[in-house]
DNA sequence: TCAAAAGTGTTCGTGCTACACCCATGC
DNA sequence: GCATGGGTGTAGCACGAACACTTTTGA
């Protein structure tokens, strides 16, 4: 580990992306499982070092991309990890993101030299590398935050929903049940949807109208 | 400039710190004047290289100690820049944060060997070296975002003050006059503050109650 | 006809906004 | 006694929270 550190003169720095999706009716991360000691059987965020010609923002895109097969999809900065310590590897510094994806028709790029990988979630996960388990708790605040104040939503959901469907991702990821009256009544006020004039049908109960969202772009309001 | 990339196999990863005090009833921002090219005549905020055995924290702690000679004082992580143009001396990755320090009885350490140091109001800032004019940018949002959620306003204040100096700080910082009544209401519902038994004397008017902070640990909460 | 989710309004209380006059002091 | 900032209360309104029944479909 000593020798190891003495190969940079400086910190490098490297990014770590925390990749949300809701499935199975709940809020869930993508990770991998690490092979090299001292984390054999450990699993981490997807990540790795930012190279010299690509931004961190890049870098960042281009993991995510390597591991989900995904791109254009919501990728927002977290935070930025410093410690010595939390890299027995050398001395390198993370920039965290999180993103969200839906999870209609997802692959996993499960196959080929990076090993095992797998959703996991939030309140199930396993043994965590590195400082991942501070990573993901931050990012799990972060995107609550956000829900309250943002449009975010937009990116975790299908294109075409029904109200009830929004409100479950709400209630999944914010954990508290919430009023159905207040909840349509506060999507409809903030002109946060529209209707497609169809209904979700084939189901043993009344069909629910489906509905998409005026905008797609990120918008900062207070919504709960 | 190709070539002193070519000395960093990996992006590197300094630090830069936004420094904010109120005096003269503006918000103010601490910066150095540069000396090299091709940013001689430009300002900077202070900031510098991680070292490879301290923390990020610590060495944003530790250029801000260099220059104002303040310890103790709020400093939080504002957002990591990774362009990978943005510093023409090489590939530098900046993790920015921003620190606020009362103006009472400040002296900078505007001698030695680090050039001219200066404070500069916001408003009216000169050329700023490298992407600095965008981080103060973001510092200034997310220290107006920060006073309408949280106490933060304690780490720009003396121990006591009246609430018209609470109220003017506000003002000044966001940019906006707010209603006394309302201001005053708010603050003491919120049990943000307790009078200290004593008034402001000396000066040609009423004399104001003096106050101190019921806590100068931060706490999240709206106010506004 | 039954089960299951969709859809729909009103009431109440809290908190924000707007607003004007008297008070205590130094000069 | 005058100029200067300090200090105080109320009324209207908007918004969030609580709450229950009818509708439409598939099985």
């Amino acid at each position: 580990m000593a020798n190891i550190k003495k190969k940079y003169k400086f910190a490098v720095i490297a990014t770590d992306v925390v990749i949300f999706t809701v499935r199975d009716g709940q809020l869930q991360v993508l990770l991998i499982k690490m092979q090299k000691h001292p984390y054999e059987h450990y699993w981490a965020a997807p990540g790795g070092l930012v190279k010299p010609d690509e931004s961190v923002d890049e870098a960042a895109k281009r993991h995510l991309h390597l591991k989900t097969g995904v791109k254009n999809v919501y990728l927002e900065q977290l935070y930025t990890f410093g410690k010595v310590s939390r890299d027995p590897f050398g001395r390198v510094v993370s920039v965290a993101y999180y993103a969200l994806i839906p999870s209609a028709g997802l692959q996993l790029k499960t196959t080929g030299e990076y090993g095992e990988v797998s959703w996991f979630p939030v309140n199930r996960l396993p043994k965590l590398a590195y400082d991942h388990q501070e990573i993901i708790n931050r990012a799990i605040q972060r995107l609550k935050d956000r829900l309250g104040y943002s449009n975010v939503v937009y990116s975790l959901m299908p294109r075409d929903f029904t109200l009830s469907d929004l409100q479950n991702i709400y209630e999944i990821i914010l954990n508290k049940k919430l009023d159905k009256r207040n909840f349509r009544k506060k999507i409809f006020s903030l002109d946060l949807v529209k209707s497609i004039g169809r209904k979700r049908v084939g189901e043993a109960n009344r069909p629910a109208e489906l509905f998409v969202f005026t905008s797609r772009q990120l918008q900062r309001f207070k919504i709960l």
